[in-house]
DNA sequence: TCTGGGGTCCTAGGACCC
DNA sequence: TCTGGGGTCCTAGGACCC
């Protein structure tokens, strides 16, 4: 048995807590470079304005109806989501760590309980992490991963936040009234596959032929289809597989002409995947580079490349990232391009207590190692980017826009609420 | 004027081996 | 004229998620 644990609006919430004055009011958080709306309240939801539209189509709309817009404000969301995690951590035994807003618990322990005993459990679960973050969930509860993300369909839009789908006659006329895209796995373009066979609900996929459903969407469908029928297939990762891949990118605030500005934002994205990767304990033995001019400007000559670099030794050093990250983007940079975007990408991760070396590599640098430990400290300490190489660049043009961001209230010392009591 | 960033998994096809 | 069979590994691209 299954709990999925989803936070309402996630990052709109976040600003609610710190500004209630948003309550009650349409407001969006926007994508990094104030591009995308990434998340709505229930408000802007019921005026129209879609997911992942971009802001400049949606700002009128929004505006006139006394809406706001934010920045987004990772930080902040990063920190209380972590506070989210803390109390399910705190209240059941397992717990995956699902994305920023969800988490999928174990239940198996609590079937005893029954389905009633279930909805109260999770009831004052949901009451806790209320209290304790500030922050609305919804709870779907189900016998596997996919039903209990229907279930949490069901519950965002129930008064008590809460629904369980454990009982045949409940998941049935659930799944006759749920729309093939809106099951966790299947989005437009599948579903309109899955539609032109006639599977046009949850349950005509659940009742479908399997051979079918293999052919149109491989091993994943077939893998859907079980989960929809009570059989679970994909289990409960309480432990994090290790991750694989990262990736540091960011839009430019402003086109990029010149290599020389390409070489600072590619090593300011070197750098900070070098130190997320010191953060989480990682190394990498290949690193890339990417550039791309901007694919919504057709007029505009178009060009995106990439290159990669196998290096001699797993490395986290940011010097060494910078340099490597540098010799790739060097390679691929074209003159007479308006570039939109670049990133770094990182593969072959390993752990750091696992690192090989093989006859011919240099031995580790251990004043390397001091020299980032003592960067990391600083800026951890101090704020990030207090301490950073100077190839990262000063003026920084290309920045991306973040102009209605607010204060990073649980995370920055100058950023705190201030509180005056007379 | 203005269109995100960070992940994972699966599959088909090519390279290569015996 | 006639041109095997079976396996692994790697990679790029597609597809999906939040």
């Amino acid at each position: 048995m299954f709990a999925l644990v989803d936070c309402n609006c996630f990052y709109v919430s976040c600003e609610r807590v710190f500004n209630p004055s948003l309550e009650g009011k349409p407001v969006v958080v926007l994508s990094n470079n104030d591009g995308c709306v990434v998340a709505r309240s229930n408000e802007a939801k019921a005026i129209g304005i879609p997911m992942g539209v971009p802001y400049f189509k949606c700002k009128s709309l929004l505006q006139g109806a006394g809406g706001i817009a934010l920045s987004s404000n990772y930080e902040l969301y990063g920190d209380l989501s972590h506070r989210v995690y803390e109390v399910l951590f705190d209240s059941v035994p397992d717990v995956e760590v699902y994305s920023i807003d969800e988490c999928f618990l174990g239940m198996s322990g609590f079937a005893h309980l029954g389905p009633d005993g279930l909805m109260e459990f999770c009831s004052s679960l949901r009451a806790r992490i209320l209290k304790l973050t500030g922050i609305p969930t919804g709870i779907g509860i189900a016998p596997t991963k996919v039903l209990s993300k229907a279930a949490n369909r069901v519950a965002k839009k129930s008064e008590i936040g809460v629904a369980a789908l454990i009982t045949h006659e409940i998941r049935d006329r659930t799944l006759a009234k749920l729309e093939v895209e809106d099951i966790w796995g299947i989005n437009k373009r599948l579903g309109a596959r899955l539609r032109s066979n006639g599977i046009v609900t949850a349950a005509h996929l659940r009742d479908a032929n399997e051979s079918l459903i293999k052919q149109i969407m491989g091993i994943i469908g077939v893998r859907i289809m079980h989960e929809l029928r009570g059989l679970s297939c994909l289990p409960l990762l309480a432990i994090a597989p290790p991750q694989k891949n990262m990736v540091c990118s960011r839009s430019f605030g402003q086109p990029v002409t010149t290599l020389e500005q390409m070489h600072e934002a590619i090593a300011f994205h070197a750098a900070r995947a070098a130190a997320k990767l010191r953060h989480r304990g990682l190394r990498a033995s290949v690193i890339g580079a990417f550039l791309t001019t901007n694919r919504f400007k057709s007029i505009e000559p178009q060009y995106s490349n990439s290159a990669t670099i196998t290096l001699p030794t797993a490395t986290n050093s940011t010097r060494h990232f910078i340099q490597y990250a540098k010799l790739c983007i060097s390679a691929i940079f074209k003159d007479g391009y308006n570039y939109k975007k670049c990133g770094v990408s990182i593969n072959e991760l390993s752990s750091v207590n696992t690192v090989q070396l093989d006859l011919l590599s240099v031995a580790v640098n251990h004043r390397d190692e001091k020299l980032m430990s003592v960067i990391d400290d600083l800026n951890r300490r101090y704020g990030i980017g207090t301490v950073r190489f100077a190839s990262e660049g000063i003026g920084r043009p290309w920045k991306t826009r973040s102009d209605m961001r607010s204060p990073r209230y649980t995370s920055c010392w100058d950023e705190l609420m201030v509180v005056s009591a007379y």
